[in-house]
DNA sequence: CATGAATGAGGATTCATTCAT
DNA sequence: TATGAATGAATCCTCATTCAT
């Protein structure tokens, strides 16, 4: 194994320690010492990789967006009607928070609270551009309600996060069938 | 003023404190002493009021829960039909999110991290019980879709936290317009 | 023992084990936490009365530096020779380092290093003035020789602490004799 | 470059850097790594040439204190009248605490602080022997006064580096004609 | 009830030093 | 010889909590 290698394997593993240990405990209860802990490396070490631990969590926070993103656009096709672009993008984001749920669960959590910079949040948004040009173009289409974005991301998208959430609390269990249900709801919700 | 007025407004001082601090700056970024300050009292006379700062941040909670649901249904009538229902308490909500942002943040914060006790987060929830009820009426009735509460609430109620959260952020603004659109847009998520 | 007593003793334990402890150490081999042990006080008592080690250093330096400016003008009288008033100053300053040697290293050091802020450091210079009147008259009347305050100085006081050094590490014994010979020598160098 | 010249090169930009941060920082706030840094070397390096950081600041001390002797002493000429001789020397160290106070600032620095090794110490007040012996020939010869040879030195050599000091806080500005003044004090001081 | 002073435990961060290469 | 990465042991400082008054 390179040392190149070794190098990102140890950022990986504080990544890792950080979102699953911020989960479970919160940013504040989440001391620099129990990640190195858990990274199985010494607490001076993270500061080799990171600057401070905001900057963890802000790098973190960032490192799990584009995964996110990554894997939401990742077989989204511009060229099809605008419900199946949409059912593409909101599946996947299903799909990424229910196998995902280590990473969304710690997105959710990042966007509900003040521990992530306003500059690193900015920087989280950008990516979603596809889905709001897909909007656009349905709205344009008569196909989509025209209202604000924020208003149809907050319908259509959000709601996926608050399932989640609730599964994650042991309160509710999203099944194959319960995921159609909601994508139906989001879509009845957004459609003209 | 009598020795027990003082009382409880110490208590709610220290619970406004607990508020505002915990919204700007995260529970764990929230220290004892500056609630004490901002509540005008000393560190140690939270103690007479509250076991500790778990304790405090439940109670506030639980406080503050209990501010939204009795102004939730305090004008709701069970004698109307599902819809009119529905948009009386639907639209308390969205008053409620709009005119105390303080409280609802501080709720969307707590419901969204690991601050609050399990038994406060359970506590908290059996105030909607009206709402529940309203649902299941209209699914007996054929009017709201026959699908899982928890799929109702995402679509057609936690959006409004969505939404005071993008205006908090200084990135929506939450007009009549504005609202009257999230009404309908909620409707149609939930309506058969 | 009331509770200021009892406040500001704690507070001149902490400042003698600052000077006893930077005295062997030097500043940055001082941790606050002996500072606290030598002070049978908790390390975070210590911020109760300064606000972080610098802060504890700089108010260090002026309580003693003022100890010494009023030992050493205490017994001053302006109504005298030249030769008779630089006496009697010169040899208070003398008396001060052998008797309260801990105390003139400690200003030494202080005078030597960069551990000291500027402004703690301007602020403890303004207490020499009467030796500067004294210098300025003696100039008028041709007794002293017209240079320089900074070289009179360096001439006729700073040996002083130099000869305390030397006393500290062992190599030299401040006797009556000696501190008379040390006197003629100092006045030699600056009369005219 | 030989191999050899490499080593050397590297040694003097570590005692180099030392100085330069120790005279702006203090010991204890100059960290092996900026030292290391500044010599354009990793910090293990340092280790091949000095056991450790107190090695380092010893041997960097005898080092400027060699430098210094050498220079005082290069021009000195045993067989000259007393005075003259001591003019030779005293002004060869004025000149040296002038043209390269970096390094004097440092000797100072080291002599009234507690980070040199009292052995290192001693060392490097050997090298004073010509100045000594000179004193001793004064004394027999019956003009230098007959007193402890550390009082002539606080009252003629070390006001020098105080003049320096009040200098580098930018109090006073050594020139031509002050250099003359403070050499004549010098030598009313000590002589008979 | 109310408090200001006090503190032990713990947290983020730094640093002298080592080690594999 | 030279190094960059790694680290354990401090270090400064904070904070929830207690206690004497």
């Amino acid at each position: 194994m390179t040392k190149l290698q070794k190098s990102i394997d140890k950022r990986n593993a504080l990544i890792k320690a950080t979102i699953e240990l911020v989960n479970n405990n919160g940013f504040h209860a989440t001391p620099m010492s129990k990640i190195a802990k858990m990274a199985n490396v010494s607490p001076a070490t993270i500061y080799l990789y990171f600057e401070n631990k905001q900057d963890l969590v802000n790098q973190t926070y960032l490192e799990v967006k584009t995964k996110y993103t990554d894997f939401v656009f990742n077989t989204y096709d511009e060229n099809t009607s605008i419900k199946t672009g949409f059912e593409l993008i909101w599946k996947r984001i299903a799909e990424f928070n229910i196998n995902e749920c280590e990473y969304s669960f710690f997105l959710t959590q990042c966007n509900n609270t003040p521990i992530i910079d306003e500059p690193s949040r900015q920087e989280g948004i950008k990516h979603l551009q596809p889905l709001l040009d897909l909007w656009k173009r349905g709205k344009d289409e008569g196909v989509i309600k025209p209202i604000s974005d924020y208003i149809l991301y907050a319908y259509s998208i959000n709601p996926i996060s608050s399932l989640m959430m609730a599964q994650k609390l042991g309160q509710f269990q999203l099944t194959k069938a319960n995921t159609e249900e909601a994508f139906l709801t989001a879509w009845d919700s957004i459609k003209l």
